[in-house]
DNA sequence: TGAAATAATAAATATTTATGCGTTTTCTAT
DNA sequence: ATAGAAAACGCATAAATATTTATTATTTCA
């Protein structure tokens, strides 16, 4: 049976929008999805993924993806578009340094919001990297401070981008 | 016994200059240094510091140091100065983009290096942010390109640094 | 086609990590 | 100084994860 190239992307998937504890969490949240397969499989997906398993702030623990094989490899690009236009919850504030966003979250959900900024595909961001709790994400530096601005109004609760909005006014506004 | 605030920054320092797989290992690196303790204290200090366990491309396993305790917290800036001024050797290619420096390391070395650019002090370097195999450092907009070359140059070895020499030289020389 | 090589997997097990609980130490406020 | 609370810790064990081994499916290529 091969069907790990099919799987690990869903398992991308999986961790990215939910906060899963466990290989045995992840193994119901596949098996939903048809895939039948047991912890040991799993611990080597993962390995491959790079995932990892980080404490939460809520005492418990959450895997997330590591950077680079998001940033480099991409091969997972167009999974199942499960971007929820929703304005993103995890998000905690922004702020703008040059041609860099700097977004900080809530522990662990970097991972989660820097993938569905990728899936945007907005041409204003050419990438990004998440750790833990905080994403860089690189602007096109052709792109204005006004670009960003609408482009993260549809991204993140109101809350953050009033926070924010004087970074958008500033000098460099183009 | 009331070691942990002493213990805690050991751990980090120790973590970010050796490749250690498991809290066993950790816990014979700790003794060395005086730190006897169980694994079971290492679980809890590690979730303490957000550390975590990742794969590295040797097949293997290393743990590594979630950014935000680093990037935010930083309560361990003074550790002992275990920063031997040679060159990185884990350092694999250096490139720059308006104010950001993009640093490629072996894998796993990332959270190491950017700590070890953190000790430096420098006023050139904001902030870092390490993955598992990429280092992004922002840089004071104030700063030079030339500025930057100076302050690699005494902590990346010569072949990185040939390199990139022309991302120093380009537009923007200041 | 069919033999050999490669890859994916499960089952069982080994290894590693997390935690409940009881004890001791440290801290805090009186 | 001392009671009470909080933090740190070890021990034992539970829980989770990694790996060894064997099996089955898939690919390759003669």
């Amino acid at each position: 049976m091969k069907k790990r190239k099919s799987r690990l992307p869903v398992i991308v998937d999986i961790l990215t929008h939910n906060s899963i504890g466990s290989q045995e969490e992840l193994s119901k949240q596949l098996a939903i999805r048809g895939y039948i397969v047991t912890q040991a499989t799993l611990s080597r997906d993962l390995k491959m993924l790079r995932t990892t398993k980080i404490a939460t702030d809520m005492g418990g623990y959450r895997y997330i993806i590591a950077d680079s094989e998001r940033l480099s490899n991409e091969p997972f690009a167009k999974t199942q578009n499960t971007v929820q236009s929703s304005l993103h919850p995890a998000a905690l504030s922004l702020s703008v340094s040059g041609n860099l966003v700097v977004i900080k979250t809530r522990n662990g959900y970097a991972s989660g919001l820097a993938y569905d900024l990728d899936m945007l595909e907005s041409q204003h961001i050419l990438g990004t990297i998440p750790g833990a709790d905080t994403v860089f994400a690189v602007v096109n530096e052709t792109s204005s401070r006004k670009d960003l601005f609408n482009l993260f109004q549809s991204f993140l609760p109101q809350s953050v981008l009033d926070a924010a909005k004087h970074q958008f006014l500033g000098e460099d506004n183009e």
